[in-house]
DNA sequence: GCAGAACATGCCCTTGACGTTATATAACGA
DNA sequence: TCGTTATATAACGTCAAGGGCATGTTCTGC
C-alpha cells in the first residue's frame, strides 16, 4: 500500500499542487505562475498524473489540469495510523487529568 | 513551509516508520524486522532523523528511535488546505466509502 | 492543406540517492 | 585493558531524477 509520496517530494510539484488548488489551470497558465520552463511543467505534471494527483481534461488545443482528490484521500489515509499521537500530545496538558476519569481509548 | 516529503518516499522508510508505530526500536530491531542490512538501516534512520520524523534516544551502548509527532503534524497541516475536495465528494458520492474505508491493495 | 498555438517527448548532461562492503566510533562487560 | 556489541560513517559503483534545448504531435482556424 505504499504511498507515492516521491510526487510530493519535489517542490515546484508542491507548488503545481498549490495553483492547482484554487482552480483548474492550463499548462501555460503554470509556466507563467510558477516562472518554469513549458518542458519542465510538462514532465512535472506527467509525474503528478501518473502518481494520480491530477487528471488533464482536454479543452480545444489546451489541457486543463485539475487536482484529483482520491489521491490526497489516499494520502490522508497512509497518515491516520499516526494521528493518535499529536493529537494525543495535544492533550498533554491534561494527562494527569486522564488518570482520575476513565475516557474511550482510540 | 515545503514539507519534506522525500524522507517519506522511500518504501524502506515507511516500513520503519511504521514498525516505530508499535514502540521504539533500536537499530538492529529494525534491521532483523525489515531484513535490511545494519547500514542501511542506520542511513535510512538517519534521512528520517534529518527530516524530523524520528529521534534516537541513547540507551546503553544502543540507541532507541521513536517517532517525532510534530513531523507527522506537520504533513497533517500541509495536507488541510486539500481535505475539503475529498470530503465534499463523500458528501456527493455516498457514504459507501466510508465503510469499505481500509480496502487497498495496489 | 497550412501555419501556428499548446503540449508532449527525446536526448544529453550533471548530480545525487541507494545499496554494498569495509572501517571507525562508542559503550559495556570481564 | 581488551574484546565484544551496537551503531555510524567512508568509499565506491550504479542508476535514475532533474533540468536544459530541440523536436514531435495534436488541434484550430484561415
Amino acid at each position: 500500500m505504499a504511498v507515492t509520496f516521491e510526487a510530493l517530494a519535489h517542490p515546484v510539484r508542491q507548488d503545481i499542487l498549490a495553483e492547482l488548488r484554487a482552480r483548474p489551470r492550463t499548462v501555460n497558465e503554470l509556466v507563467d505562475s510558477l516562472r518554469i520552463s513549458q518542458p519542465l511543467a510538462s514532465k512535472h505534471l506527467r509525474v503528478l498524473r501518473d502518481a494520480g494527483f491530477v487528471v488533464a481534461v482536454p479543452e480545444a488545443q489546451k489541457r486543463r489540469y485539475a487536482l484529483r482528490p482520491e489521491a490526497f484521500a489516499e494520502v490522508a489515509q497512509w497518515l491516520e495510523p499516526y494521528r493518535w499521537m499529536w493529537e494525543d500530545r495535544l492533550d498533554l496538558l491534561g494527562a494527569q487529568l486522564d488518570e482520575m476519569k476513565e475516557e474511550d481509548e482510540p
